[in-house]
DNA sequence: TTGACATATCGGAAATATTCGATATAAAAT
DNA sequence: ATTTTATATCGAATATTTCCGATATGTCAA
């Protein structure tokens, strides 16, 4: 878990509203698992297209975004055919709090 | 609380070092207190000098760097004659622990 | 096999952060 | 009063982030 990128992925307001809509993601993302078939199992995924909407910023930003959380921890992705879903990694999000609690 | 301002003060690795060094400041500052005298109890509490030295950057960016952390509320100061003590804010840093873990 | 669609990546302009040395302020000591 | 000491603030150079449009890549459908 690399802490720094960790706090950076969360310092903008987009990609902190991006991670609490995928908290809730049939609230948030109505038409949510619509592209997603039965045979891909990916509970809670939501597609990049339907998160750009939402964000309301270009599609290559929030393709962006999304990489980077990722790759800081935060998000974990599968393809899909033409679809990439998005998700919540929810264990490094714990993880963190109980870090941020004890050691920091 | 701004969220982001405090993703933002812990976004730098001196930052989070200065935090964790203010986590047991009698280890990582040996000479702590001297200058504070019995009237003003702010346990906990370091000189701006005392972690410059520790933190190896210029005294500007420190003093920077200490405001900056306070602003978003992971320190507090106080100022007695020539000095500014900060020490950890633990009730924010609690905070935002269990909002990481609630609400994000 | 061509065209449409979803996403990723590239290149860059603008905004913001990092970090310093110089200088200001204010208290303490001489 | 002057000098020293501790900290804050200013101004600026450099680095990083933000965010976009254009383009590339890969997939699906006709």
């Amino acid at each position: 878990m690399e802490l720094i990128d960790l706090f950076k992925a969360l310092s903008n307001e987009t990609r902190l509203n991006i991670l609490r809509w995928l908290k809730e993601p049939e609230k948030h993302f109505p038409k949510q698992g619509a592209h997603l078939p039965k045979e891909v199992s990916f509970k809670g995924g939501v597609c990049v297209g339907d998160i750009q909407e939402k964000a309301k910023a270009s599609q290559s930003t929030v393709s962006h975004y999304l990489n980077m959380m990722q790759k800081a921890g935060l998000l974990e992705s599968v393809r899909y055919g033409q679809w990439t879903y998005y998700r919540r990694n929810e264990e490094v999000i714990h993880q963190l709090a109980e870090y941020i609690k004890t050691e920091i």
